[in-house]
RNA sequence: GGGCGAUUAGCUCAGUUGGUUAGAGCGCCGCUCUGAUAAGGCGGAGGUCCGUGGUUCGAAUCCACGAUCGCCCA
């Protein structure tokens, strides 16, 4: 034996350790450094990695998302694309907040207060660096390839200062306003929230809540009064109206309560009218005692949007606990009681209750409406309730005062813009420009400490400051510089300003804004939009001072890699990243920041259920990464269609590791008999076999080449990993089944071209595998020399041949004969081992030009391409034959059906008044059974086997019986591959040994066999030498 | 109420220009191969491709309406 070239694989791979291994090796060698120095200059590709927040470990949920970024960077980058590979980490906001509340034990916006904002900026930056290093570790770990020492951070004052610039231009525009409206508010946070963050269905809970039917005496009608339902108690002291829908029907029970008829149960009733009837009458308050309901009168109201469905068909009006109450009381001016105050608790003026929560006020109220006879009846209801996204508090309505960006004028520009945008899946665009139609006003405010701080200065005079930079901070100053280390409360709180219009002395407002403020930012403040020179380190400002190491590029650079030729964030971006960028961006600059897209949908479990910590299902990605390893866990994500939820776990995990394994089974194939007969590859040199087989082989990677290529460029990873499974399955199970014998020998041919092929698969999924792909490669790749490249990323992409279809669609018919073949046999219960003489065929002509491959496979001695009586029936080949004839398609396809139709010579069939080619009918199946032929039929195709067993054909088929008896002894004996043994059959076995010793000898590599042994059974020995 | 998807085998899901008898993996049953063997291959059972209409020579695929589920918005 030669000296082995090729590693030995072990049996199976064992993914996480060589991922260990690769990783390791990676860094080692700058392979990473490399391909970007081999990439510098190229034509840019310019990814935007949206930001991670760097608040707890990347989930498994990242991971898909993580994963595709990385596979198509990886392809582009094969592709020889010049690219930037930077990450992002979002820092700021309620999220990093809300956790280290938590971790800190605050419960509070009063216990921030008095823990000190400095000192909670501090644990809030604290908490971001140790997360991003963790998040860090993670991504490289997954194999992702990025710029790890250059990202950016969006607390960075370099961020901030962009996002007063956007803020500027806004008010500019005139779209900045202050409102003054009913929101839904967190007691806990102490905040609004907004209509992005809070949509989506895991911000709603099931909760159990009162449900109180109250009766409002009518004023002057003796005896009526309006029933109305709630499930906030709560709100009752601050009522001033009912609504009734004006067209609907009203009826007075024998109660005395109104209520919508079709709510009223069945029954006479006194009295019937409609709606708009009661609209205007006044009633008395359940708490017209308290202060603030002191002068109000309550009236009835109209309101289309009543419910007829539940409650009583009257709705309970509190404009300052609800949206629509608040929208109404613009309309009909109704007075706003506002009973709560931030942290959810009555305000004062509200008696008795003043100081409880929403909730502890269910009680007394109750009560109260039970003393005073107006309570109908008490129940308790479970429905779906708003939580806080974060902290998952039951929301309140308050109306506060929160800052606005109107999206009028901006509406359609957005559309427009998102008409540039090719998205992945297609349909995702219609989902965006829905939400684009539907968009409110953008409230950016929140009333919190760790954010962005708004630039904005009221002043007394009416006028609006609002700051578009530092230095103009810094110019409009009166005082409050020298402690500025950040753009960050508390410290930003101190500087004072002068007024532009007044010259007064003017104080920013307290509130931070909406982390996607931070997040829209980023494709003009990480790429130096404007930015006259460039700065080393500009991006490590403010809060992100040591913590990132990118610089603030210059506008040259904005304009080479600005917009983003793709983005890959899940589908829920649409309202939140996707949404804030391109407001941002069409704002400033007129145009989408990005021009294709590829979102994806949600991780579930295997069973397809949500994973919740709770119900034990989630899995740690750290932890999956451990037990799959990261190739497995970038094939499930990669293979999985991006419009649909993915089922990871496991189970599926496993499913993907038996497949993986046949490639590598491939590979090891190869190896080991390239090592036993000395073969040495030569890079660089596509072969030129001219054994068909040889060359189909080619043909089949030519064009799996070209398959994942076209996959890849439209961003279709399931595409791509279908293509290369097809092509293990066709390499291993008919290249490699095929041509093992070839490779027991020094078959030059057989060598080269396995070897090419097994490489140019490699490459081709190496975007999707890095970390096999790059074992395997150097595996195959084994001696590095001139211009050998030592690492698969740093070959470059295959290039495609032209795959030749005649070849490829030969193959593919040989292989349905073949399979026909052994259905055959099934069907005519003969073992596959047992030699039979002859297989008849139709349909599958161009097979003939590979009969060999045929009949070794199916055992048989010849193929003859006339089916035994002749009597095919045939079908309409219909894409070829409707087109032509239209709707006479169907009384040819009768007539044939039926045998209506002659067969001249030259393969023509003749049916009705009609001259068909040969391609343009099909075989189909035969007509009546023969006896010692079995059929077989699919897709066109017929074959017919022959079964009768000659005396001759019987010997055949011990021998083959014998031969693989002796090679599972062999196996069972433990012998090396290549170890000669030799051979005592049973005496009754010689007249085996008559025409086939030697056949016999070259299969089990005997030296000696004879039949003259006692025992039923052969026996073998290993020999010496 | 409006918008966007989905509905294909027992389960999980492919199926991009409309084309013969609709596929894969898992599970079940049977067979088979055998140096991929706790694997591989073949076959079987299992499908009104949600329903109803329409377009077409031909519809899982295109259109309309309806049902159910999911998502987004109101």
């Amino acid at each position: 034996m030669a000296d082995p070239v090729f590693s030995p694989l072990p049996d199976k791979p064992d993914h996480p350790a060589l991922e260990e291994q690769i990783l390791e090796w990676w860094d080692r060698e700058g392979i990473f450094h490399r391909l970007r120095e081999r990439n510098r200059g190229g034509p840019p590709w310019s990814f935007i990695d949206g930001p991670i927040t760097a608040n707890n470990p990347m989930g498994v949920h990242h991971a898909w998302g993580r994963t595709l970024k990385d596979v198509f960077q990886r392809y582009k980058a094969l592709r020889g694309f010049d690219q930037r590979y930077q990450n992002g980490f979002d820092c700021q906001g309620l999220w990093v907040e809300v956790e280290v509340e938590k971790a800190l034990g605050l419960n509070s916006k009063r216990d921030i207060e008095q823990y000190g904002l400095a000192e909670f900026a501090a644990r809030c930056k604290e908490r971001v660096a140790h997360y991003a290093e963790v998040i860090t570790q993670q991504d490289r770990r997954l194999g992702r390839w990025m710029d790890w020492d250059n990202d950016y951070y969006t607390f960075s004052d370099t961020n901030i200062e962009y996002i007063w610039r956007f803020l500027k231009e806004a008010d500019r525009r005139g779209w900045l306003y202050k409102g003054h409206r009913s929101t839904q508010w967190c007691p806990r946070c102490g905040t609004s929230l907004s209509q992005h963050e809070q949509a989506g269905e895991e911000n709603y809970k099931e909760l159990d809540h009162p449900s109180l039917h109250v009766r409002f005496p009518l004023e002057g009608r003796e005896g009526e009064s309006l029933v109305v339902w709630t499930t906030t108690p709560w709100t009752l002291p601050a009522n001033v109206a009912a609504a009734v829908k004006p067209d609907a029907e009203y009826v007075l029970r024998d109660d005395g309560g109104w209520v919508a008829r079709e709510l009223a149960g069945e029954g006479e009733f006194a009295q019937s009218v409609r709606g708009e009837d009661l609209v205007g009458l006044t009633y008395g308050g359940p708490f017209d005692d308290l202060p603030p309901q002191a002068g109000i009168a309550h009236r009835v109201i109209p309101w289309d949007e009543v419910s007829l469905s539940e409650g009583t068909g009257i709705v309970h009006i509190a404009p300052g606990a609800g949206t629509e109450d608040f929208e109404l009381s613009r309309v009909h001016d109704l007075p706003v009681l506002v009973p709560i105050d931030e942290e959810g608790r009555m305000i004062s003026g509200y008696g008795e209750l003043e100081g409880l929560s929403t909730a502890d006020v269910e009680q007394p109220v109750t009560d109260a409406l039970r003393e005073r006879g107006l309570l109908v009846d008490a129940a308790r209801i479970t429905h779906r309730y708003p939580i806080c996204w974060r902290c998952k508090t039951p929301l309140v309505f308050r109306v506060v005062d929160d800052w606005f960006i109107s999206a009028d004028e901006i509406r359609q520009p957005l559309l427009e813009a998102n008409a540039t945008v090719e998205w992945t899946p297609g349909f995702y665009s219609k989902r965006m420009d829905d939400w684009l139609r539907n968009m409110g006003d953008w409230n950016i405010s929140r009333k919190r400490y760790f954010g962005l701080p708004l630039p904005f200065y009221p002043c007394e005079c009416g006028h609006l400051n609002v700051v578009g930079s530092r230095e103009e901070l810094e110019r409009r100053a009166t005082s409050g510089l020298d402690g500025l280390q950040e753009l960050h409360r508390p410290w930003i709180d101190d500087v004072k300003l002068r007024c532009e219009q007044c010259e007064c002395e003017v104080t920013r407002i307290p509130e931070v804004g909406d982390a996607w403020l931070d997040a829209g930012i980023v494709p003009f403040s990480s790429l130096g939009w404007q930015n006259p020179g460039w700065k080393a380190g500009g991006y490590a400002t403010g809060a992100s001072h040591g913590l990132s190491g990118a610089d603030l590029p210059d506008h040259p650079y904005w304009e080479k890699w600005f917009p983003a030729d793709w983005i890959s964030e899940s589908r829920e971006q649409i309202r939140l990243w996707f949404y804030s960028m391109s407001f941002m961006a069409v704002t400033l600059h007129g145009r989408s920041p990005y021009q294709r897209v590829l979102a994806y949908e949600r991780v579930r479990d295997e069973t397809g259920k949500e994973m919740h910590k709770s119900a034990g299902n989630s899995i740690e990605a750290n932890e999956a990464i451990g037990r799959m390893g990261a190739d497995v866990m970038r094939w499930i994500y990669a293979e999985q269609v991006p419009s649909q939820n993915v089922n990871f776990g496991y189970g599926p995990a496993n499913e993907v590791k038996r497949r993986l394994l046949t490639f590598w089974n491939s590979v090891s194939f190869f190896v080991t008999y390239a090592n036993i007969e000395g073969y040495r590859p030569r890079w660089g040199e596509r072969p030129a076999p001219e054994k068909p087989l040889d060359r189909w082989l080619l043909a089949r990677t030519d064009q799996l080449v070209a398959e994942a290529t076209a996959e890849f460029e439209r961003f279709w990873s399931p595409g791509v990993v279908r293509a290369w499974e097809s092509f293990v399955d066709d390499l291993s199970n008919w290249y490699i089944r095929r041509s093992r014998r070839r490779f027991y020998g020094e078959d030059e041919a057989a060598f080269s071209t396995l070897w090419w092929s097994l490489v140019q698969a490699v490459r081709v999924v190496a975007p999707v595998m890095p970390f096999l792909s790059e074992r395997l490669w150097q595996v195959l790749v084994a001696e590095p020399g001139e211009g050998v490249p030592e690492s698969v990323f740093l070959a470059g992409w295959p290039e495609a041949g032209e795959p030749d279809e005649t070849l490829l669609s030969e193959i593919d018919q040989v292989i349905r004969v073949v399979s026909l073949g052994r259905k055959a046999r099934d069907l005519a219960g003969v073992k596959h081992r047992q030699p039979l003489p002859r297989l008849a065929l139709r349909g599958a002509e161009a097979a003939r030009e590979h009969e060999d491959e045929i009949r070794e496979e199916l055992r048989v001695g010849e193929l003859v391409y006339t089916l035994p009586d002749n009597k095919v029936a045939l079908k309409p080949n219909l894409p070829v034959l409707g087109p032509k004839l239209g709707a006479d398609v169907a009384r040819v396809k009768k007539a044939l059906e039926e045998g209506r139709f002659e067969l001249p010579s030259g393969g023509k069939v003749v049916v009705e008044e009609f001259v068909l080619e040969p391609d343009e009918v099909l075989a189909h199946e035969r007509v009546a059974a023969d006896p010692g032929w079995v059929f077989a039929e699919e897709d066109g195709v017929v074959v017919a086997l022959e079964t009768t067993i000659t005396p001759e054909l019987e010997l055949e088929g011990r021998v083959l019986d014998l031969i693989h008896r002796l090679n599972t002894m062999r196996k069972e004996a433990g012998l090396e591959l290549t170890d000669r043994i030799s051979v005592r059959l049973p005496a009754s076995q010689s007249d085996l040994l008559d025409q086939h010793a030697d056949w016999i000898k070259d299969e089990v590599l005997a030296v000696s066999i004879e039949a003259n042994g006692g025992s039923a059974e052969p026996e073998i020995a290993k020999t010496q030498g």
